[in-house]
DNA sequence: AATGGTCGCAACCGCCGCTCA
DNA sequence: GTGAGCGGCGGTTGCGACCAT
């Protein structure tokens, strides 16, 4: 079904808008939401006179123009809770969104799909497989975690994360459920061990396999983290410098971690 | 400066489940 | 019980911006 032949008509069917919505289309729906509330977007969308769907309308609204849209890149605290939230409840975008106040499933699916996913291309890693999650947990998340003690250490607003916390959903055991007691050994800053600083997915695996990142995330709660409960502990430098390596980049691009490195 | 490739994001599509007559 | 209408969700696409050559 669609909602476009709620109309029955062929004619008005052709007169609905499609594509980029407009600044007059923008304050339309704005006036009107604000004059009659959210909700019977199909009602809304003929009332209003915007020629558009009811579910275009719908989607404009939720994703764009709602007051406590939270616009500009995701902070480390939201990112880490992506991907702690993922590893519970996979591909649920909405209910992932609904733990980040501010931040829209449509936001957190573009996210995952252009940057997760991208690191899992590289890395030549299927996004789903468990080595995938092996490789976020031992490395990616630690990153995150060590870059949200430095913005904590920096601001202590930085946090903006929901205090609605849906904690120790035990619907799915995450395998990235995180740790009270972060104990952790991020990258080091000096290249001690050059040998081992080819980065490639084999080389990454046996990485992982040795445990080489000490990451004590089992009993990680990452509300905790957002609630700034938890400060880092021990930083101990214990890895392979995967930042230094000349084929680094290739794999791990993600431009706001490694402005941790500078 | 022109062109082709890549990236990120807004918007659309199709399906599913809920509600209600 | 059932079918239509609707809202919500996840997947996909289109396109503008940016970058490299």
């Amino acid at each position: 079904m669609s909602s476009v032949n709620l109309s029955g008509s062929s004619e008005e069917e052709s007169e609905l808008r499609r594509g980029p919505w407009t600044f007059e289309e923008d304050s339309l729906l704005t006036h009107y939401i604000t004059s009659h509330g959210e909700g019977r977007w199909n009602v809304l969308a003929k009332s209003s006179g915007l020629k558009r769907t009811g579910k275009s309308c719908r989607l404009r609204w939720l994703n764009y123009l709602k007051p406590d849209i939270k616009r500009g890149n995701l902070t480390p605290q939201e990112q880490l809770a992506i991907l702690e939230l993922h590893s519970k409840w996979g591909n649920r975008w909405s209910k992932i969104a609904a733990e980040l106040p501010g931040r829209t499933d449509n936001e957190i699916k573009n996210y995952w799909r252009t940057r997760v996913q991208k690191q899992a291309r590289q890395l030549k890693i299927d996004c789903n497989s468990k080595r995938f999650l092996e490789t976020l947990k031992h490395f990616w998340m630690p990153r995150l975690v060590e870059k949200m003690g430095q913005t904590s250490s920096q601001s202590q607003s930085s946090s903006s994360l929901s205090s609605t916390t849906n904690t120790q959903n035990s619907e799915t055991p995450g395998l990235l459920t995180v740790p009270q007691q972060v104990k952790y050994t991020p990258y080091q800053a000096t290249n001690e061990n050059p040998s081992s600083s080819h980065c490639s997915s084999d080389s990454m695996k046996k990485q992982s396999e040795k445990e080489c990142y000490h990451v004590d995330i089992d009993n990680f709660n990452v509300e905790d983290f957002m609630s700034g409960d938890i400060l880092m502990p021990d930083c101990q430098v214990e890895a392979i410098d995967w930042i230094n390596s000349e084929d680094a980049a290739t794999y791990w691009n993600m431009d706001e971690l490694w402005e941790l490195k500078k």
